[in-house]
RNA sequence: GGCCGGGUGGCGAAGUGGUCUAACGCUGAGGUCUGCAAAACCUCCAUUCGUGGGUUCAAAUCCCACCCCGGCCUCCA
């Protein structure tokens, strides 16, 4: 029977706390318990938002791919927090509700669903648990009074605080001095907060103006919790204190994972962080800047597949550059990853004609049923029949999977073993099928066909198309080329490429205008 | 203003002291195939790593200066 562990080479993660690459040990040996921080629902996710949760999905492929047990929590955000200077004092729930005459909580369920289906078209695994700030409320509010018990909070009019120098080494993890952040450049000061880093444990809410769609009673009076108490909550309750790995945005290691280990130090009364790892990804970035979903235009997942953008091409593309690096995004560039994935799939489904059918070619498919168990057992169906030579590859991949998740490195392989000349096609099958269940690419399960999307701006239904191909082909059967050739053209004006003596025999092409 | 990152071919992106005359992909060029194309396959495409100095036997990789770009200090992945 496979052994709980770390197979391979022993994997190795940046560390935000230490700000070094480490060699990774989970606290007990057969489960990685990990916690990312999820999205405040009260718009559709920005495809900047979905690359962090493609990185945690491949962190907990990695694992589970050497065979670690994962526990993996996802939190959801529907609670609204504070929008940003002219919105100061509404909240972004609140906001969405009144723009779109809803309630808020249909919000929240509305936005909880998108996200949700995004994940879900981006063949992101389900984490072994959602958990939903809403539903912890009173938990929140009990760690609040645990807080002010521990004596590290204040009262104000606008709530209860949390004095920041009551904890050791408040900020270590952020890279910005707090000498030098001025606060009050840009944001409205709150009156009577003894420290610039302090920040709301609990926000009352304001006497004038009316009630608030979402309010709870509280011993500070109504109001709702600050936002970084959830995930201190969450994130003890669900995986206890301290456990293996806190991811999020690399925005949010400068503030809210610094007041949340703030929390978590005074709630346990421990100088522990609360959790052994922090990883943060970089942004995806283009010619502007960082996309934020406060900026208002933003390009979602939705967007891309109104483009004529699968969103396989886009995980794609999430792989091609190092979490940590900032990814540069433009439609174009997007649109080339597709090509490459629509390459690759040429490639894989050529290799299965070859191939006897197999019980083993259903197994990346599995996987996707799995809340997080250790893939050794997957693995060895798959590769225990492997010749040498196949095995180096597997164990390339390894070596730099190992080395703090280098997805860019891992796609040359895939394409080295596909354009290998002496490994057998079954060889081949079964070492890309150990792969992409780390990459998540459903390469043996999506034809070519499948990555051809109908731009929402196709001048021509499918079966307009059907017919002038049909007409096309009468033409060319009466050696009517000129004919012939006028048709490919206006297919050709409308979007569409074709591919004689292929099946299909033709494809839509992305607009990127 | 303070603090962090980063600048590698047309584009994305690896590479952080020698195996780099710089991986891989996209684009482009040529070829095979084709009525012609497309798809597919094959071949080719940076003596150079923002600029100028320095250290070293050796630098894209280390040091200094300068220029440019981005992020954070405000909700944010």
């Amino acid at each position: 029977m496979t052994n709980p562990g770390t197979q391979g080479k022993p994997l190795r993660l940046f560390n935000s706390l230490t700000r070094k690459v480490e060699e990774f040990h989970p606290m007990n040996r057969a489960e990685t318990r990990i916690y990312s921080c999820g999205p405040t629902v009260y718009n559709d996710a920005h495809i900047g938002n979905l690359r962090a949760y493609v990185f945690t999905d491949t962190l907990r492929r990695a694992l589970t791919w050497k065979g670690q047990t994962v526990k993996h929590v996802i939190n959801i955000t529907d609670v609204g927090h504070l929008t940003s200077d002219q919105d100061e004092g509404e909240d972004k729930m609140e906001l969405a509700s009144q723009k779109m005459a809803r309630d808020i909580w249909q919000i929240a369920d509305h936005f909880t669903r998108a996200f949700k289906d995004d994940l879900r078209k981006l063949n992101v695994l389900r984490p072994s648990l959602w958990s939903t700030a809403t539903d912890h409320i009173q938990e929140m509010i009990a760690c609040a009074e645990r807080l002010q018990r521990a004596g590290v909070t204040y009262e104000l009019p606008t709530g209860l605080y949390f004095d920041t120098t009551k904890v050791p080494n408040y900020g270590s993890l952020s890279l910005t001095p707090m000498e030098g952040q001025s606060e009050g450049a840009r944001v409205e000061r709150i009156e009577g907060k003894r420290n610039p880093s302090d920040f709301a444990i609990w926000r009352r809410s304001p006497e004038t103006g009316g009630k608030r769609q979402m309010e709870w009673l509280s011993p500070w009076g109504a109001g709702a919790p600050g936002w970084h108490l959830e995930c201190s909550v969450m994130s003890m309750k669900y995986l206890g204190s301290p456990f293996d790995i806190h991811t999020g945005g690399i925005d949010h290691r400068e503030i809210h994972h610094c007041n949340e280990i703030a929390q978590n130090q005074a709630c346990t009364g421990a100088d522990h962080s609360g959790a052994n790892w922090w990883m943060h990804n970089n942004f995806l970035v283009d010619r502007s800047g960082k996309m934020s979903k406060s900026k208002g235009e933003f390009a979602t997942l939705t967007s891309l597949i109104k483009r004529g953008i699968h969103p396989l091409a886009f995980r794609l593309l999430c792989l091609s550059t190092h979490y940590r690096s900032e990814l540069e995004f433009s439609p174009e560039i997007v649109a080339g990853q597709q090509v490459r994935l629509k390459r690759l799939l040429g490639a894989v489904t050529a290799l299965r004609l070859k191939v006897a059918p197999g019980e083993w070619l259903r197994i990346p498919r599995e996987i996707a049923y799995s809340s997080g168990a250790s893939l050794s057992y997957p693995r060895s169906v798959l590769e225990n029949t492997l010749s040498p030579e196949a095995q180096q590859f597997v164990q390339s991949f390894d070596g730099e999977l190992a080395e703090d998740l280098m997805t860019p490195r891992l796609l040359p392989i895939l394409d080295e073993v596909l354009g290998h000349a002496k490994l057998s096609p079954e060889d081949k099958l079964r070492v890309i099928a150990s792969m992409d269940m780390v990459l998540g690419l459903n390469l043996l399960d999506t034809r070519r066909v499948d990555l051809s999307v109908r731009p929402e701006s196709a001048p021509l239904s499918e079966q307009e198309v059907e017919a002038l191909l049909l007409q096309r082909q009468e033409a060319r059967k009466a050696k009517d080329f000129a004919r012939a050739d006028q048709i490919r053209e206006q297919l050709n004006l409308a979007g569409i490429d074709l591919m004689d003596g292929q099946q299909p025999a033709w494809e839509w092409r992305p607009s990127l205008a």
